[in-house]
DNA sequence: TCTTGCATCCTTGGATACAAGTGTGCAAGA
DNA sequence: TCTTGCACACTTGTATCCAAGGATGCAAGA
């Protein structure tokens, strides 16, 4: 427990990355996956295992852990004896994470707004909701679309999060994961913030209430409203596609 | 596609693992999966990487990618410096992968009900659904159930096959993974296959009559029904459990 | 000018060598 | 007999080395 003890622990490797206690493997694969997500990576671009190696100041090693999570992931293709593709944004693969993403949120919020208050004290996980929603207000008049981003998934892992159900989390990780990419093509645009935060503001509302058919119907709503605002996105930008 | 092309593609290089035409780490990863599931590996002992490395006569990289996935997957439990702990059976995770499954299984039966036959044809599906229930009659009455089991899988996956979610397949298959291994402990006894084929046929019926809300109430009795059947087995061993 | 084949380079796949953390057992001392 | 500390064995984490397949460019020949 003491510092000493700690620092005996491990020695110092490398000045760059010694912050975060994980294994290395883990380190890189995150790196990589906000920068394939943030599409700083291009789609459809090859990357190595070796330039990431040496950017990283590791061996390749660790990077070819990170590049296997990540195909696996379905964010980059590994082509034997050629190198790793990032993947292409894909409409298919898009339709396919939204069809997951509303079968498992419309459930999860329904079983949400079912068990409200009535299982538990969900007092906690209510003003941190509600809380959420006030930052997204707040970052909307920033124009930080990325923090909006960000708070919005926040908000319906907190609700979620009521369940107590860690794999479903994951999974909606997972999922979310295609979609937000195509998300950041557009980030700069106006988009519908606002009416996001309405819809945030009645879901809670009828969470509260324990209305778990309107729950599910609104939220469904919710969910339509970003496909469409997506699909305009992906109409518009279709070359980037596969 | 000549027969000297693809064998001048590849050399041998293991006699023993040279039929499948993957890279050795995903020939241990399947191999180690079916032996965690199947439960051939006791929940809760350790196994390590050169261990299995040269059981299977390779080296240690191979496996260390196998262990990775596995890890991912839940099935394994990886302590640094000190070996990998067959995940133990448990009951929470059990809960929570029924709430997936139910969530996803529900919404695409449903929508394979809704576009039955009339976005496509879908007689092939058909012929393999009705095939696949001809084949489970029969397997029951050889008391094959672990082949039982796989045709189960095989039914729900052909139904679902038709809305071309890879994805979603993909998620199911993980999911399904830790209600496989605890319906392994009791194979032996009988059960409710005689229901669970009759649960098929009327969901078929129901599939092809377009009837959403019946073939979803139908799905969630099914899926309700082996809940049940599990609950009743988690009961008998809870040593097994964590 | 166009085709074809070969040398070469670059890539990943896999094996091995080395570093560092963890647990265990034994010996020494009280 | 009991406790304590240290050495050692065994593990994973990481780096490096070797093998082999695919792409590319250039030269030779038609």
């Amino acid at each position: 427990m003491s510092a000493d003890a700690a620092a005996g622990g491990y020695t110092v490797k490398n000045e760059r990355l010694v912050l975060e206690r994980n294994t290395l493997d883990s380190v890189i694969y995150k790196e990589l996956r906000k920068r394939i997500i943030s599409l700083s990576f291009q789609p459809g671009s090859m990357i190595y295992e070796n330039a990431v190696a040496d950017e990283y100041g590791v061996s390749r090693t660790p990077v070819r852990q990170a590049f296997f999570r990540l195909a696996n992931e379905g964010l980059l293709s590994i082509l034997p004896q050629r190198g790793a593709q990032v993947s292409h944004l894909s409409a298919a693969k898009v339709k396919e994470a939204q069809f997951i993403r509303e079968a498992l949120e419309v459930s999860a919020f329904g079983e949400v707004a079912r068990i409200w208050n009535k299982t538990a004290d969900h007092s906690a996980a209510q003003a941190k909701a509600l809380a959420l929603i006030e930052q997204q207000r707040q970052v909307v008049r920033e124009k930080d679309y990325v923090g909006f981003t960000e708070l919005d998934v926040a908000f319906h892992d907190t609700v979620i999060g009521v369940l107590g159900n860690a794999m479903l989390l994951e999974m909606l990780n997972d999922v979310r994961t295609h979609l937000t990419r195509v998300r950041f093509l557009e980030l700069q645009e106006a988009h519908h913030e606002d009416d996001a935060i309405a819809d945030h503001v009645k879901l809670m509302r009828s969470i509260m209430a324990n209305d778990v058919a309107g729950t599910q119907s609104l939220l469904l709503a919710h969910l339509k409203m970003i496909e469409a605002m997506r699909d305009d996105i992906l109409k518009r930008h279709d070359i980037l596609f596969e």
